[in-house]
DNA sequence: TTGTGTTTTACGACCTCC
DNA sequence: GGAGGTCGTAAAACACAA
């Protein structure tokens, strides 16, 4: 119900994610999906498919969801039910794990280190506990939906800010090496709750949960009220949970490592484009002498374009591979990371 | 408060390697 | 073909001056 609650509370935020509001009570540890219903519904392969959507609109819900387990309070974030074959940390659903927006949504939406999740959630306001509203996305107005079907990925794109701690656990680990194996990467994504379960809504799958929602006959209405932004499970009676939880659950999970591997790829691009400034720095350009008139016409010498300083990086950087590099500055032989 | 510049996540395109 | 690399970029988040 937790995650029927964030997926409506969605609504608000990527707006063009149409859903039907609908009363139907249904147990979640008792739902069955046909496979045929589920073809119905997709009508196009399932996790295949996924980049074939317009990818990127990441609901918050389910971001809230995928960090919330994160911030230590997994079974409080998020009530698993039945399809426990989804992920090994899974944790049982239960209906009264539903956080309030005070207090579940600021882990939610702050994921920390491991730990008290109460004390964490509140030494987490990152960065410099500046953080705006956390319940702020939910009080927007719902954009008109229609004609938005189809949407860029960036232009929905849902930005998590990594706590303090994530980040300077991630500053650690790259100073000891700028490019880690995948192991490592998993061990850091678990121990700062990056991505370990990090969900991957997509549009068509949510506009496929909703065709599956109507195939089974389960519309919902519109005008389901909340216990303030409490939320303390109001929806309960409301929301059709099981396919909310199975859609979200079954379909989104991304690997474990993929936040820490797209974290260490932009350092080493932010680390790149410092280097690449302090070479700048200690050569700097002599003033362009007063250009004398150019009298003679015809074809422009296309003068070549410098090597990449990229290679640079190479012996500046401690620690890093010896790698070697392909002509678009992309490490040929990275044998860390595997 | 607001406008603007910078930094931080996230991802597409394209590449090489296995 | 998949994984992971760089590069470029979008957009959110943030910082800060006016």
């Amino acid at each position: 119900m937790y995650v029927s609650y964030l997926l409506d509370k969605d609504v608000s935020m990527y707006p063009s994610s149409v859903r039907h509001s609908g009363g139907l009570n249904l147990a979640p540890q008792n739902f069955v999906i046909p496979g045929a219903v589920l073809a119905a519904a997709y009508g196009a392969p399932l996790r295949e498919d996924w980049n074939g959507y317009a990818p990127g609109a990441r609901p918050a819900a389910a971001n809230a969801v995928a960090h919330g387990l994160n911030g230590g309070s997994p079974a409080a974030a998020m009530g698993y039910s039945s399809p426990a074959d989804y992920h090994p940390h899974h944790h049982p659903h239960h209906p009264a794990a539903a956080p309030s927006c005070a207090s579940g949504l600021l882990q939610t939406l702050n994921p920390g280190p491991p730990g008290p999740a109460a004390t964490a959630a509140a030494e987490q306001l990152s960065p410099g506990g500046q953080r705006r509203n956390l319940c702020e996305w939910m009080r927007k107005p719902a954009q008109p939906s229609l004609g938005s079907q189809v949407k860029t990925r960036t232009k929905d794109k849902y930005r998590v800010v990594y706590t303090d701690h994530q980040r300077l656990e991630l500053e650690k680990e790259f100073h000891y090496s700028r490019y880690i194996t995948i192991r490592r990467k998993a061990e850091l994504a678990a121990t700062l709750g990056l991505s370990e379960r990090q969900v991957r809504p997509l549009q068509g799958l949510w506009t496929a949960r909703d065709r599956l929602c109507e195939g089974l006959g389960l519309l919902r209405s519109e005008g389901t009220s909340f216990a303030g932004e409490g939320g303390t499970g109001a929806r309960a009676e409301h929301s059709p949970f099981f396919l909310d939880t199975f859609f979200t659950i079954s379909f989104f999970p991304l690997p474990f490592h993929v936040q820490v591997k797209i974290w260490f790829q932009n350092r080493r691009a932010k680390e790149r484009k410092i280097n690449k400034k302090k070479l700048q720095q200690q050569q700097p350009q002599p003033p362009p002498a007063p250009q004398p008139p150019q009298p003679q016409p015809g074809p422009l010498r296309s003068v070549p374009e410098p090597l990449s300083p990229v290679s640079s990086l190479q012996g500046s950087v401690p620690g890093s591979v010896a790698g070697v590099l392909g002509p678009t500055g992309g490490v040929l032989n990275p044998t860390v990371t595997q």
